[in-house]
DNA sequence: TATATATTTGACAAAACCGTCTAAATATTT
DNA sequence: AAATATTTAGACGGTTTTGTCAAATATATA
C-alpha cells in the first residue's frame, strides 16, 4: 500500500533543515534506501520510529505523535461512517481511566 | 500477531444465536476454518467484512462498526502518550468537514 | 453408543511486506 | 565540466501473513 502522507512530511521537515537522508536513516537504524522508501510511501514508518525520528528532526516529540497517530487513523478508516462515534467511545473509555 | 478481542466477540454473538461458523463463513466468502482463526485471533477480521458480519449475526452495523474501529485503535496505539490529544485532534477536523 | 455436525488444528503454497544491496539517476559543489 | 554527494529504483532473499485443504477434536443428536 502507497500511503505517502506521513512519509512526505517527514520528508518535508528532513529538507526544511537541510539533512541528509544518511543522517535520519542512521539515527533510524536502516539504510538510506529504506528511508528514501518510507517517505516516498512505499515503506511503513513504525510508530517505533517516532521518538528517534523527534530527536533527529530537531522536532516536538509531542507534535510528531500526534501527526502520526492522526495520520494513520484517517488512513485506516477513511470513508467508515461512524468514525466520529468510535472516536468519543473510545474517548470516554480512556478519561475514566 | 494474536489480537483476539474483537474475533471473540464476534464469536459470542453468533455462539448466542445459535449460528454456525458455515453460515458466517459463507457470508463471508471464506472457508470455516478461517472464521474459526479469526474468532481465535489468529487472523485479521477486515473493516470491509463489518457489513455482511452485522447482517448475517444479526445486530446493528453501527453498533459493530463502532466496537471494531474502537478495537482497532485501542490495540494500535496502546501505551501511546498523546492518544487522547490525537483523537481530538482528529475529532476537531473531521467536525470542521 | 453410534452417527452426524461443528469446530479447531497443522501443513502448505501464494501473496504481501520487509530491509539491504547495487547501481542508476539526480542534485550539489568545486 | 568534473567530481562528489544525495536520492531513488530494481532485484533479491527472508519473514510474515494469508486462505485453503485435510485430518483431528469436540459437540449434538438419533
Amino acid at each position: 500500500m502507497k500511503s505517502v502522507e506521513f512519509g512526505s512530511y517527514i520528508k518535508s521537515l528532513r529538507e526544511s533543515k537541510n539533512i541528509p537522508q544518511r543522517i535520519v536513516a542512521h539515527a533510524l537504524d536502516v539504510d538510506t534506501s529504506t528511508l528514501s522508501k518510507m517517505e516516498l510511501g512505499e515503506r511503513q514508518v513504525l510508530i517505533s520510529m517516532i521518538p528517534q525520528l523527534a530527536k533527529v528532526l530537531g522536532v516536538d516529540f509531542k507534535d510528531l505523535q500526534i501527526k502520526y497517530i492522526t495520520n494513520k487513523i484517517r488512513l485506516d478508516f477513511k470513508g467508515q461512517k461512524y468514525l466520529i462515534e468510535a472516536l468519543e467511545s473510545i474517548q470516554n473509555e480512556l478519561n475514566k481511566k
